[in-house]
DNA sequence: CTGAAAGCGCTTACAG
DNA sequence: CTGAAAGCGCTTACAG
């Protein structure tokens, strides 16, 4: 277990060459004959070497890591690192993957981290609108997934989240519902100010005037029972208006199971009683009665976009905005008003 | 953007010491005077100097990656990534993740490619019960995560599925039950081998004969989709049998989706036409009707143990196998036969 | 087409 | 308590 690892120089005697030549054969810089070639490949092969990346990202400066961080391990997060982890293969990159905890600090940490460790790039879904200084002035390339910060001159790779909460509301409005309750998570982050902005544009277009009491934020806490309940929560509250909601919009698959559970307890069906529209498409819908209305979200596309960014933006210095389309399927839980 | 980012010369140079020195200062070797390292650690700050991660790998052989390989991206493996981040904050280790996609071939890969980036160690859920044989050459501690190969000498940290799947089975015996139909997911891996086990012994107990009609492998096939047809599929499947089964037990997440999608399209009652016990919970399950009872793992412990497994191998190549308890967490979803 | 040599940024005995 | 120096395993001009 413990025969020390060959390297490059093991090949080299092995083959009769010099180290240089070793390393321009394991590179394809294609300046060896072809006998050459054939020798120093049995010679690896025959010793079982395999390069050590350490010792070629201290003297080349590229790592083959890509760092990523997310607020935390949610499906939607998991499937944007699916994507990443596909789009990786054909770069030959590896991903380091590390949770924020939607603690900026931790956040900032993090970036520091992985810069030490000289990852070639990193992928990021801020916590806040706010990154460490740091990662503007360092030379690591940063592309921002999900949620976007407006002052930073960085590629984002998002959906398109004002189409996509406009188009969930307008169809609620279509089905004649006038009083609609949109369950937002936390307010300082992009995703939340854009989806209340499509959701206000909505009702604008159909001359709604916007009722505060209708538009929660439910995800202020950290955390997967903290989101369900703030979605909880949120239903509770807005049914106890004078003049409650006719129909929920729940922006995100956690705050959508604990408003979906309120409303269970209040004993209000769906969509009999009330119409529902929630956010992210998973298995379990199949089996779920009613079937849920939802907006989906191509997070694993978002994933492999960001990659793509990421290498534009190392080539060629190019800072894109990607912004992915948003569906509603169309499914069982939204009617009309009761 | 472009300045070179400062080495442990710039910072020597700047506190007028040796970079031994600053070196000494960095890993806390306490060998120097108060006055010295005051010195130093205003000079790093002032130059925002971060060590070079890469070089620190090359020289001292560590570092401070840990490797980790998950045949999918399955929220079970996601939680476990989760209590593996969370422990791996203790060592400030970061986590390289790969996905092996249920491909032996890719697995051993990704092998070669984590051992290529020196990673300090790695935690893998093998897809068969072949592991690349040149893991036990070589002197990176891999330690098995879920899935153990009995012939390998390396720790593994699992759950105790002969136990839990016990418990599922003698809970719908002790219903009445006796002809329970179990879907399982590939042949050829343990937890596979040993939730059939835990099903057999608990006929065995109640001299209730095994019929192989009654024993599925709805998991042959990889991917999401695969899985649930799998599921789907193997309930078809029985409920045509001449005797059908009145209650069924899916071991895994996917499986149960789909199982349950088959009984819906049958018009098949949970638990008034047949009962059913399902695999692993999720925060769905506090809105799905019927509640379903469950075999709950406890894989974000299972992603810290596995972290604890390693660090002890590393040190004193001490191989434990931990089994972890798994829980039945008992809901609506099983009652007596029709 | 191939090799000798410098050097990437650290750590670590070893002297002093 | 501090420094000079070797060396980890590579890549990359530069000669030949």
């Amino acid at each position: 277990m413990k025969k020390k690892k060959p390297t490059l120089y093991d090949v080299a005697q092995r083959a009769n060459v010099s180290i240089a030549t070793v390393s321009n054969v394991l590179n394809n810089k294609s300046e060896a004959s072809e006998k050459t070639v054939q020798r120093v490949q049995q010679a690896i092969k025959e010793l079982g070497y395999s390069r050590n990346e350490s010792a070629r990202s201290l003297k080349s400066g590229d790592s083959k890591l890509i760092g990523l961080i997310v607020p935390d391990n949610n499906p939607f997060f998991t499937e944007i690192l699916s994507g990443i982890q596909e789009e990786c293969q054909h770069y030959d990159w590896q991903v380091v993957v590390a949770n924020s905890e939607e603690s900026e600090l931790r956040q900032n940490q993090l970036i520091e981290l992985l810069m030490a460790q000289q990852v070639s790039g990193m992928i990021v879904a801020p916590v806040t609108d706010q990154l460490n200084p740091l990662a503007r002035k360092r030379d690591t390339p940063i592309v921002l997934v999900d949620r976007e910060i407006e002052q930073l001159q960085l590629p984002v790779v998002k959906a398109d989240n004002i189409d996509g909460s406009y188009k969930a509301t307008k169809r609620l409005l279509s089905n004649g519902h006038k009083r609609i309750g949109i369950i937002l998570a936390s307010p300082g982050i992009s995703t939340t100010i854009q989806r209340r902005q499509g959701y206000v544009e909505a009702l604008h277009h159909m001359n709604i005037g916007v009722d505060e009491d209708l538009i929660r934020f439910g995800g202020s806490y950290k955390g997967t029972n903290a989101q369900i309940n703030g979605g909880y929560q949120s239903v509770m509250d807005m049914m106890n208006l004078p003049s409650p909601p006719t129909a929920i919009f729940a922006t995100n698959h956690l705050l959508m199971i604990g408003a979906v559970k309120a409303l269970k307890e209040l004993r209000l069906k769906i969509p009999a009683d009330i119409s529902f529209i929630g956010f992210d498409d998973h298995p379990w819908q199949q089996i779920s009665e009613p079937s849920f209305t939802i907006v989906s979200q191509p997070a694993f596309e978002m994933g492999r976009q960001a990659i793509h960014a990421l290498h534009k933006f190392k080539r060629h210095q190019e800072i894109s905005t990607t912004s992915l389309p948003l569906q509603l399927v169309l499914r069982e839980s939204c009617g009309t008003p009761r």
